[in-house]
Order: C-alpha cells, then structure tokens, then sequence
DNA sequence: ACGGGATCCCTTTTT
DNA sequence: GGGATCCCGT
C-alpha cells in the first residue's frame, strides 16, 4: 500500500507509480472486483488507463492476452496502445485492446456458425444499411416521403443499442413509424442481412451478446480467456455494451470503468449515462474513485465551467480543482452577425499568431459542422491555414466505395450490396429495369443477388445484351476470386480495377475531379500493402473507417464539440452560443430537458477544451438555411458565473460594457425585442431579412479614401497590414505575412471593410 | 438509360 | 445557401 506517508516498497518496485496523484494512483491499484473511476475533464485519465494497464503486466498480475481493454474510437485504442508501449519500453503482443466493434468482431469471427453466420461475414456501412431499409420499405410499400429510410434505420439502430432483437421489441414500442410496419421491417432487415451473410455496427455487439447468452460455452471460453477487464469513456456505452461488459465481467468481476458523466455527449446515439450513474448499485462492492485534481485549465476556466455545469440535476458529482493560476477571465463577445463574428475570430488569432503563438494550439469548436463554412472562407480571405477535422473520410469517398465493393463481392460471393453497387459502374447497360428483375428473383427464391444474377444469365429472362453482359461481369468475378487463390492481395485489387473498367472510366471522365480520384484509387492500393491478406484488409477497413490527415502543419483546428472531446488547446474559440443553435433547438424539441442537459455538457466540454483561453461568442443576426434570424444569446451564457467571465460586446449588444445598456444581465436585446434602432430599421426595411442594411448606427463608416500611416487595411494578395507611409495614392504599408510593399491606394480597403 | 432542373430539408458521429 | 434526391424529358 502506497499513501503519502513517505516511500514505500512499491514505490521502489513500480517507480512509475510516483508518478501519479494520490486518487490516480488509488485508480491504478484497485486491480481487483468492480471500480469505477471517475474522471473529471483533464485529470489524467489517460495517463490513468495506461499506467493501469502497465501495471496489470509488470506487476505480473495478468499476461497480455488475459486482459481485455476496450475504447470507443480507434484513435483512443491507437493511443492507448502507443502510451503503454512506451511505459513498458516495448511493444504489447497478443492483448485484446480495441473498441467495442473490433473486439466483438473478433469474437465473433471465431464462431460466426453459431448465429448463423459464415466467419468471413461482410461489416456494412451506413450506405449499405441505408440502401437496404430503403429497398425493404418499398417492398414494404411503405411511403418514403413520410418515413423515409433514415427515420426507420435511426429506430432499428436504437433497438440494437438497447439490446433488442425484433422479437423483444414491443409493439407499443414501434408505435406507428414506417405506418406500423416499422416491426416487421426491422424483422425483414434481419433476415436480409443473414441472406447476405452480413452484420451492421449494432450486430456486431448484439450477435456477440446472444452468443454469450445462448451458448454457455462461448461464455466460458471468454472467462477463461480475460481475467481483466478495462472500459474507458464509460458514459458512451449503451444498453447492448453494458450487458455485453456485465457477462463477460461476471465470473471474475474485475471491471475497471473509467469515465465522467459530466462529459456524457452521445444520448443521441443510444448512450445511456445511466450505465455510469447506476455502476454502484448495478456492481456491489464497486469502488468508486474520483479524480478531481485538473492538470489542463487555468482556475478561472474551470470555475467558468463547473459552475454551467452545476446546473446539471443528476450528476454523480465532482468538485473540480486546481493548482494552476487564475488566468484570464472566460472573454464573451457579441457581434453584430455570423459574417462579424468569423471577422472577429480571425481578428483574434492573428493577433495571437503576432505574439508567436502556434496556430495548432488554437481551436474553433462549433455545434454544427455547417458554422465551419464562415470560419474557412474568412481564413481563406486571410492566407490562415486551417484544418477542418471530422471532415469527409478517406473511405466515405465513392470511388473508394466502389473499389471496395468490387473487392468485397471477390472476397465474399454474397455481398449484394456491393455487387449492387457496382454493377453499373462502369457503364454496362445493367441499369434499373435488370436490377428490379435480378432484385424480384433474389426475394421470392430468397437467395443473394449475385446468387438470383448467376441464375437469371443463364435464362431468357433479360434481354440478350443484358444477359451477355451480366454473365461476362459474372464470369469475371469467377476468375478473380481464382486468381485470389495464389495472387498476392495488391495485385489482385489492380487487377480487379484494371480488368474491370473500373480505373478506365475515371480516366475518361473529363470532370475536374476526376484525376483526384484516381490518385485516391492509388492511395487505397497502396493502403493494402500494409495488410496480410485481403480479408485482413477488409476488415480494417470496415471497422477503422479512418482519415488520411495532413497532420504535422501548424494550423488552426476547425471541429465540432462533439469531435472535440478528448483533445485540447491553448487557446479555444467557442462561438455561435446562441439560443436555438446552442442549444441546438432539436435537441430541446426532440428530448427536452435530458437534450437541454446533454447540450450543457457539451458546453462544458468546450470549455473544459482550454487550457489557457476561452472565448465565447454569439452573434445577433444570423443567417439560417438562407435566411436571415434575430438570434438571442445562449442561455448557457447567463448561466457562466459572472466572477469568471468578462463582457466585451461590440456596442448595443447583450453583455456590453455598461453604457445605457447595462454591463451584465439581460438587455432588451436578451429579452427578445430590437432596441428602439433596430425596431425603426426593421420598419424601414419592411421585413426581417432586410434589416441588417440599413442600421448605420452599428456599420462604422469611413470616407472612401484617403488613408493615413498607422491605419490598418487589407488587401486581396496580400492580406492585412498596417499603412506606414502615405504619399498620396502611393502607400507603403507593412503586411502582417507579406512584409512591406509599395502599393497603390485604390488596391486596399480599410481592415473594416475587408471580406 | 441517363442527365438535368426542381424540390426538399436541414444536429451532433463512431464503429 | 446548398446538397442530395427525385422525377421527368430526351
């Protein structure tokens, strides 16, 4: 037992244990029973799970392939990975360290027969599933404008997240999505992946969740197998999860949860924070430990978000501290409109650039991936690199798509959905009428669609064109899955592409992108020299869905909150805290005050982001799906402890400094009327979506020429800059990147007028 | 079979 | 404003 008292022999024996906080250490040496660890936003967790998982080896407790750690994201399982390796000085052989689905997978590989799976099963993509519901739900004659797929593969989805096949789905339940058939659909859905001898995401945990119900040896073999078992990000998992955690724990109870309530942002998606709020009951003799000591933010950053998050009911509850400074107070700005607010940011990170900050400790978290728009074009405008994460991924891009599916109906002969794709593509004059017919045969002989293609090419059903070419493609397919056997998987995806058609019909493709595409055809080619087989390619690929990032650039960070959560900077730009986009107005709509809590979490993870700087900013005006909105500020924003925050608002606006308006606390703006301003310009206007032209009051004006030294300006190659020399038209002036040059007057525009 | 205008709707996202 | 989808015309 180590305590503070001074050094004892295992200090000596495990010096990384030093290393660590009193509450980390406890976290690390609570090996054995049910332990729950609290983790407050930068305490350590990491550093936590790793040193634990370290330990659990060098202290011998468990060799390697004894101990089961599972993770949410990729990026986290990488981390993890990395992290221990370094402690122990080398790479871990043999462990099961992963996320849910890649574990599960494995396991379920292992004895796909028992529910009814071949062991080289297909893992579908959202595209995939999507096609499938929508082809159900027309067999279904089920009308897509008001259920459409999207809706009914939401509901099926949030079934599998809370464990329930279709027979456990009560009819209530269903109520009356897709016009009551919904039940029947998902039943269908079912069945349709089994012909396709194929899982999605959700059947990955609930196949291997019913295999550990119903065959007690399945069970078994797992209990033998992990005596540890290690969960992080606790409050992310969902029903299915859980029971699948709470089996697999159940013969030696050695479960380690890590997580924090508080950061709880994935509700939408089936998470049940109730897992992580219920442990204690749920595992008796649970150990909870809390880690409050924040390594990350300054005080006045934590205490800005403590005291939002104290809003909360029903947290589990930690009191976060400190031993870093104060810091700067939370900054919140009001602007005029989105178009002033992006203005303002970039205002704001040249500024820090000036003073030699790196651009890649700089964030802008949004709420919505839309409000990065704003931000690009005025950095673009600006010459600022950014990197906007979360984007569209390397394997979302459709001829990536394609190429995989020609690899997937290779690999796996039953693949529907990926013959269907492709059967087109190229050009084969295999368009909708053969597929309606290719698709009507498959369903009433309930066979595979390349199954119904291989019997329908050689009947007199299809025309004699279609025919011969269906059968050609067919007997393509036949050589390629020959020339598998003994070529080697890189050569064989060229060979499949080249043969194909597939890489000629991007090569006579004259559209810009086309060349781009074909380069990413390449770079997926490559991508497979790094795997041993093309199943082990494939599966990587279904499961890792990962992007290829420029990474190493020093450049601002453009994402959501949501794809913040477990990063941090320096320095983060929190804007659009407006009522309706944050909170988001669905959120509220669809799960009322439970969405409204979720959102404060999700503040509060944006905030709890900053290590140094937090600014907050909201915009009065905004445009919306095209058209203009009078915005309020977030609720989230009053309910910031005023102590930690400082008001900056441009004039008129909620939270200026007192001038009329008052400095704090609500303004007639807050209280949803225009000021008095504002309300004449409307009339003038005569309508809302006009009014934003005609207030002078806010829009400073400027003569038209005529600049003086010292005045800021901007120019369309060179950026911004400062005049230093005024002869007339001829100025000199200092740009901020591009260094002084002499230009001419009529090629600037005042800073304030610049975009 | 295929391309182009009209129309619709619009979080968050990983696996 | 914009992208995805759908229907219709060729």
């Amino acid at each position: 037992m180590s305590q503070t008292l001074g050094i004892t022999a295992d200090d000596l024996r495990y010096p990384y244990l030093a290393a660590l906080n009193e509450a980390q250490r406890e976290a690390v040496q609570a090996l054995d029973g049910p332990v729950l660890v609290l983790a407050g936003a930068g305490t350590g967790k990491t550093r936590v799970l790793t040193t634990r998982l370290a330990h659990l080896l060098i202290s011998g407790r468990a060799a390697p392939g004894q101990v089961l750690a599972v993770t949410f994201t990729n990026r986290a399982a990488r981390e993890m990975k990395d992290r221990v390796a370094a402690l122990l000085g080398r790479p871990v052989e043999g462990w099961w360290l992963g996320t849910f689905h890649a574990l599960a997978a494995r396991m379920l590989r292992e004895d796909a027969e028992r529910v009814g799976l071949k062991p080289n099963f297909t893992i579908l993509d959202t595209d995939d599933q999507l096609r499938l519901v929508k082809q159900l739900l027309e067999a279904e004659q089920v009308d897509t404008k008001k259920w459409p797929a999207r809706a009914v593969l939401g509901a099926i989805q949030r079934w599998k997240d809370r464990a329930l096949t279709p027979d456990k789905v009560s009819a209530g339940e269903a109520g009356d999505l897709a016009g009551g058939r919904a039940l029947a659909l998902y039943a269908a859905y079912q069945d349709r992946l089994r012909t396709l001898n194929a899982c999605d995401f959700g059947d990955l945990l609930l196949h291997s969740l019913g295999l550990f119900q119903d065959h007690p040896d399945v069970l078994a073999k797992a209990h033998r197998r992990f005596r540890y078992i290690l969960v992080d990000e606790y409050q992310d998992t969902n029903v299915a999860q859980y029971l699948w955690l709470r089996l697999l724990a159940q013969a030696h109870h050695n479960l380690c949860c890590v997580g924090d309530d508080d950061q709880s942002i994935y509700g939408w998606r089936g998470a049940e924070v109730d897992n992580i709020l219920r442990f204690e009951q749920d595992l008796p003799g649970a150990r909870v430990i809390r880690l409050e000591r924040n390594y990350r933010s300054t005080g006045r950053i934590l205490a800005a978000a403590s005291g939002l998050i104290a809003h909360n009911d029903g947290r589990l509850g930690k009191t976060l501290w400190t031993e870093d400074a104060e810091g700067d107070p939370v900054r919140l700005r009001g602007l005029w409109d989105g178009e002033a607010e992006a203005r303002f940011v970039g205002e704001e990170i040249e500024a820090r650039q000036r003073q030699g900050h790196k651009l890649s400790e700089i964030a802008i978290l949004v709420r919505a991936g839309s409000q990065t728009r704003e931000f690009e074009e005025r950095f673009i405008t600006l010459g600022l690199p950014y990197r906007v994460i979360g984007g569209p991924r390397f394997y979302e891009r459709l001829e990536i798509r394609d190429a995989l599916a020609y690899l997937r109906v290779v690999h796996q002969p039953d693949d529907g959905l990926a013959f269907e794709r492709i059967l087109n593509k190229p050009k084969r004059g295999l368009g909708d009428a053969t597929l309606r017919l290719l698709h009507g045969h498959a369903r009433a002989r309930e066979i595979s669609l390349p199954q119904a293609a291989r019997e329908l090419a050689g009947t007199d059903e299809l025309r004699p064109a279609a025919r011969r070419s269906l059968a050609d493609l067919l007997a393509d397919f036949d050589r390629w899955r020959g020339l598998a056997r003994e070529m080697h998987h890189v050569e064989l995806a060229e060979t499949v592409l080249d043969e194909s058609g597939y890489t000629a019909m991007w090569q006579n493709d004259k559209t810009a992108e086309a060349p781009g595409r074909l380069e990413n055809l390449k770079e997926l080619v490559n991508a497979m020299e790094e795997f041993d087989s093309l199943a082990g390619f494939l599966e990587h690929v279904s499961l890792v869905m990962e992007a290829i990032e420029g990474q190493g650039r020093d450049q601002v960070n453009l994402m959501t909150l949501h794809s913040a959560k477990g990063l941090e900077f320096e320095t983060v730009f929190l804007p659009g805290w407006e009522e309706g986009l944050f909170p988001h107005q669905r959120a509220l709509d669809q799960s009322g005050l439970r969405g409204l809590e979720e959102e404060r979490r999700l503040a509060y993870v944006g905030l709890t982001r900053a290590r140094r700087r937090a600014i907050v900013s909201f915009a009065a005006n905004r445009r919306m799906h095209g058209s203009w909105s009078v915005s309020l500020p977030s609720r989230f924003i009053e309910e910031l402890p005023d102590e930690q925050v400082e008001r900056e608002s441009d004039p008129g606006l909620y939270g200026a400094p007192a001038s009329g308006f008052g400095g704090a606390g609500f303004t007639d703006w807050g209280a949803g009327r225009e000021s008095p301003g504002m309300a004449r310009a409307r009339q003038r206007a005569g309508q809302a979506s006009r009014f934003i032209d005609v207030v002078p009051d806010l829009v400073e004006t400027r003569p038209a020429q005529g600049f003086g030294s010292g005045e800021r300006v901007f120019h369309r190659k060179f950026g911004y800059g400062t005049v230093r020399l005024a002869e007339g038209e001829r100025l000199t002036i200092e740009f901020d990147k591009a260094g002084e040059k002499k230009v001419i007057a009529s090629f600037v525009v005042p800073e304030d007028q610049a975009g």
